[in-house]
DNA sequence: ATTGGCACTCAGAGGGTTTGAGTGCCAGAA
DNA sequence: TTCTGGCACTCAAACCCTCTGAGTGCCAAT
């Protein structure tokens, strides 16, 4: 078990490595904090903090900075989650009026996010692994090609242009329209597949081809929904903060890979309080080693559907932070839900 | 007029400082290059062209660099492009295969241009000043909202949700669908507003709230046609470029404003040769000073729709980035054109 | 358990020197 | 004229040395 006052001290070389960005030495630390105790008391303590890995001295003669392992202990059990001021709920207020549309709802959200936390700030596009269709459309939109639109329940708005390679006949689309809309309804995306079985039987030999076009472009349309996107801002903060990183090139490098990044926060679990957080090598990527993620679910319909987030140096101001990302999520469950 | 020899030394400088970053001295460059005179006389010309401002010495014992006047001189009368290799051009090919979604090819195109140049890409969406309406749908995606659908005959899709605020009658929808397609298709964009004009007339008045509403979000859209979109590429590339910028902060910062960025390269001009050039401090955005911005035009239907492009050093590589930028533009007009 | 004291360490700042690539200029050769 | 070899000069960058001070670990005394 770890004393009481160590976990103090910790707290405190924490909290002040963040603010000023240089090791913290024992002298400055009781001057600035009242803990009743000399600095060599302190010192003491410091040495045991050290054989548990949570500080760590850059050199001999430096003061201490906290390791990854420190971070984790002062956010699971030393932070306390800072309120938001009320400046910065008016900024979210005004910052998500007046948008229906879910691309610029989570294009508005990524900028706010990055804009509060001051780091690159990261939108997940809902998954949806449980939503259904809600419509589907089919427009002609020149001689030979047709626009293929899928509408899901969760607002989310797909459309691919398909060539057919031959002319359109305005009776069949019409024809193959109305019979997708009676199939599809309503259906969930993950049933979609199979209850498209067969479908093309009803129609004439001659227009099979055309139909699988349509049919192929339509399963695309509905993986793409599991195969996710993210939406990114800030990425200039980062170089803004150059001397936090030995080179930004790698993190930069690692954000750009959204494959990863995607992985990544899929499967970061969220702890009770509705957020997910991983500190340095936490993060298993090459190139983020110096980074912490942080992110939070959003909800709609009652169920997480995908997640918002900020990358940032390890040394990143967590209380504000996780108090930012957890508004910015809750308020863009309520926007969605509304 | 300059001499002949001074010409040559000054490319000369110009290839060596890019292939190698360092300034280059008048010793180097009799080794590397067989001008048949010794060094001191070249060292005359260097003076020559320190005075005509072509070349500049960063302190008085270093060698010499080109400055923005010597780059565009090299540019527009030593610059012999380099032809694509046939891996770049089997790379094109192969790149592009299989999209017929607009949003894809560009997606594509600009991670190709990327990938070429190994620079910041960036592919600016068709600006729409010519096109007309192709088609318009609305359709009901739930209670009480709707999705008004644009699509022009430049390949363009746009949505957008309308929160109507009360139930959706089917048979209204249907009767402002109609008479929407009745009045709109084939007009161009820019005649939408005018064509418009009344429209609402013919409508019972408890109707015009809902109208109006929807028109509204057309005259967005329409507009939205007009105030362009740019999408990038490759910005880590910029990271890894680190020593050739004072810092790249500035840099990340002005790509990030996409207003500034797409004001620059609207108003770029293409030479004879089809591609557009600005170098260093010809960009007269504050940030971009070490950077030329490289960019080419692409068609649709014979005429010039919108431009790609890249953004690197001012010691970038000229000859195979201007090739490969043309190239690619070709390309994407000849995919667009199929 | 805490403290004051003390010897020790070492990164980084400051200052001086050296090195060498590169320059400008000039007087003589072509 | 134009070119060349030679020479004195310049200065950034590398190197080296010293000094400083924040910070440490340890110990004997409280």
């Amino acid at each position: 078990m770890i004393p009481e006052r160590s976990l103090e001290v910790l707290r405190a070389i924490v909290q002040d490595y963040i603010a000023s960005k240089e090791p913290v030495g024992s002298k400055s630390l009781v001057e600035r904090h009242s803990f009743g105790v000399s600095a060599a008391t302190i010192r003491n303590d410091m040495a045991f903090l050290e054989d548990e890995e949570l500080i760590h001295a850059p050199h001999t003669s430096a003061g201490r900075v906290p390791t990854d392992k420190g971070y984790r202990l002062f956010v699971d059990r030393l932070n306390e989650v800072k309120p938001l001021t009320v400046a910065e709920k008016h900024a979210i207020e005004s910052f998500m009026q007046g948008s229906a549309d879910l691309d610029d709802v989570l294009g508005r959200t990524v900028r706010l996010l990055s804009q509060l936390t001051n780091q690159v700030a990261m939108v997940q596009y809902p998954t949806l692994g449980k939503a259904s269709v809600q419509t589907v459309e089919l427009i002609p939109v020149s001689e030979t090609r047709l626009l293929l639109i899928l509408v899901t329940d969760s607002g989310r708005v797909q459309q691919h242009v398909i060539e057919l390679g031959e002319a359109v006949d305005p009776l069949f689309v019409a024809e193959l329209r109305a019979k997708l809309i009676g199939s599809l309804t309503g259906v969930a995306l993950s049933a979609v597949a199979e209850r498209l079985n067969g479908f093309v039987d009803g129609f004439v030999a001659a227009r099979t081809g055309q139909v699988n076009l349509v049919l192929e472009t339509l399963y695309d349309q509905v993986d793409a929904n599991r195969q996710e996107k993210i939406i990114l801002s800030g990425t200039a903060k980062l170089a803004r903060r150059e001397e936090d990183f030995p080179s930004i090139s790698p993190v930069l490098e690692a954000i750009e890979e959204q494959v990863v990044l995607l992985k990544l926060i899929t499967e970061m679990q969220t702890d009770n309080h509705g957020v997910g957080l991983r500190i340095g090598r936490e993060n298993t990527v090459e190139g983020l080693s110096n980074t912490s993620i942080l992110v939070s679910g959003y909800e709609n319909g009652g169920s997480e559907i995908a997640k918002i987030g900020v990358i940032g140096p390890t040394r990143m101001d967590y209380s504000s932070n996780i108090s930012a990302v957890r508004a910015v999520a809750r308020y863009l469950t309520k926007t969605l839900g509304s």
